[in-house]
DNA sequence: CATGAATGAGTATTCATTCAT
DNA sequence: GATGAATGAATACTCATTCAT
């Protein structure tokens, strides 16, 4: 008997269908289970029950939790640099202060995506393996950043290499201290971080203001 | 010189000297063992074994795994602190810019102190009971760059209180970065971060310049 | 015959066996180890081990020795109950004198149900957790002798709730010492217990032989 | 030189003194923290913490955790006992009604010298050692019960010895059951129980009530 | 492929007991 | 005799992972 491609294909795609399914409802799962009971009491077999999927089923797409884990951050880094990217795309054009303005803006709205997963994998993933994820998402933000920077070259008195980290490094640092613990700051006062974050990294930006330059302005 | 205290004393001294080695080689097996196997394998067993103590001694002094990394978090801050309290302390009267490069340069100097632990310490151990630790760091950190800021209040242009926590968040930002992460940008360029990050700061510290600030200048 | 749902049915079957086996032979260690080695002896890795599972496996069943051995008690009474509840049907309708000495003689047949059993779960085992299942058994034997006692009504001369507490409470007690602590008084004298036990009873429930009724009778 | 008397008794005195001193604490300490904390969680440790006095000394005085209990049993049996003695004793001339009633009391009264801890001990209290006291303690009031029904062997149709153990186990039935697992008969019918426990225990003494004997008496 | 029963090394923790001071 | 630091065997329990069905 011959398998006519119409009977094996829609199986085919059927069961991958449901593989994605598997692996979706596992990823969903885990970040659930991250959120509500830590990383350390978040296990394979709770994360499975969770996903109403087996525990068999979860070793057949994920070698293990920190597989598993990993997978998560990338996913949630992903969601993250969704939001960089359309912010940096947005204001490709931009004068600097605009372009600042928004990447500052939406280091906040990243922190808005899903802050509890964000906590957690911030504060309890230990970064053995997922660090490659984590460091991977700062290489993107400096790279995206650094690329905007050069297009503005004249305006900015810095090695746009250099300046990228500094500026990427900072806003990222600021805003995560400011949404997770000190969210006082934010509550009433959001505008003012974003204001504040963007003179910041603006006047670093224009380099160094040497008095020759400041007189020759002032001529 | 009467020497019948002596007989006395020794006794009560010997069992307190005791338990001192048996805590400080606890705190330093944990140190050791944190930063050998990280922090999900340092198990208590192995700790106690690495302390040269029995594991029912390490039980005597300490409620937990938890409670011991706490210490061992404590610990570090407390000799971090001792870097910043030093620095600040040095330049109390000295002028902003000398002020904030000291700052930088003793958060490179704190990440110099033990930079093993400091990554364990700051990558995998969950914040939850040390969080409060960390938390604490951050605070004291900020209070006394803000108590510095504040006699400097007419050289800035900002609130001292979020002037602080911008300052201090993004030094310790930078830093750790820089160190953790990016080694070769300290390699044979550590001035310049040290440069860049200062100015930086100093900027901002400065306040807006309001463009009647700038004209006033210019004229 | 189809065959079919038996080539399906089999699987789950298989595997519901298969953990009833694991149950069982879990329940079945826990009482020889309770016997063998007492309560305070008996662990649960020493428990799995004899019942030749792995330590896992009796945490999937059981939330731990207290469960454990609360299941021990529990099938324990459901089978003393068993001889107690059938006796208890031989003579319901019989008289007061039969059916009395039948409940002492069910009393001293379930005390040979598993007599070591028994003695360890009565005097090892602490009461909480399994207090409930022994309580349980208590009140369900009062309530049997009770409905028994309700249909005897007017040979009886006291409120049946307290005469099936009485009486229950009196045969147990009787019963366990002689079994327990004086095994010399059964070995060759069983007859003259049941007989002792039952006229006590009897006694008892025919209620206060007022003056008058001896009187009456007298004359 | 020669130690005299004079300043050897006094010291010995004094530390005999403090030694039954340092053994009332430590018995006094382990009721408490049995009836606090239950058998199982009673360590020698906390024990002797709670009594003031060094682990050290604990052993000094007691061979280990069980012969600590089976002391604070055997000094809880005293206390019951004497209850007990004193009530036969107060009856030893008094007519069987009056002696039985006595018993029952006394048994109830037993039950009120520090009812938790007869509870922990009657429930947690493994009978391994404190075995030997329990036991002790039933014979002995066995034989004061029979001590005092062969005095009054005419009034009696039984013999003395069975009927103690018969006696003595049912009423130390009755009153254990009412007073620990059914307080709700206590509260406010203690004059019920007590008037059935007698009535059921005279009436089993008095013997099985030959027809004859009845005809006899009724001529 | 899915299932879930089974595994057992590993973890935190307790506690009776010893012994140097 | 008193002290209490130290001990370490033993215990309850978890969890990543395997594998027969």
């Amino acid at each position: 008997m011959v398998l006519r491609p119409t009977t094996v294909r829609p199986r085919k795609t059927a069961s991958q269908a449901r593989s994605r399914a598997t692996v979706g409802a596992l990823l969903e799962a885990t970040a659930r289970i991250l959120v509500r009971d830590g990383y350390e009491r978040a296990s394979t077999n709770r994360i499975a029950a969770a996903a109403g999927v087996s525990i068999g089923s979860l070793y057949q797409y994920f070698p293990g939790k920190e597989a598993l884990v990993a997978a998560v951050v990338e996913r949630h880094n992903r969601d993250l640099m969704a939001v960089i990217e359309g912010a940096m795309a947005e204001v490709a054009d931009a004068p600097l202060e605009v372009g600042v303005r928004r990447l500052v803006a939406a280091a906040l709205e990243a922190h808005a995506v899903d802050p509890e997963l964000h906590r957690v994998l911030a504060e309890q993933t230990p970064r053995a393996g997922a660090l490659a994820d984590v460091e991977l998402f700062h290489r993107r933000a400096c790279d995206l950043f650094r690329a905007y920077l050069e297009t503005k070259r004249d305006e900015i008195g810095v090695d746009a290499e250099l300046a990228a980290f500094v500026g990427v490094t900072t806003v990222e640092a600021l805003t995560h201290a400011a949404v997770i613990h000190r969210p006082e700051i934010l509550a009433h006062n959001r505008e003012a971080l974003l204001e504040e974050a963007s003179r910041l990294v603006i006047g670093y930006l224009r380099g160094p203001e040497a008095p020759t330059r400041r007189l020759r302005a002032a001529v």
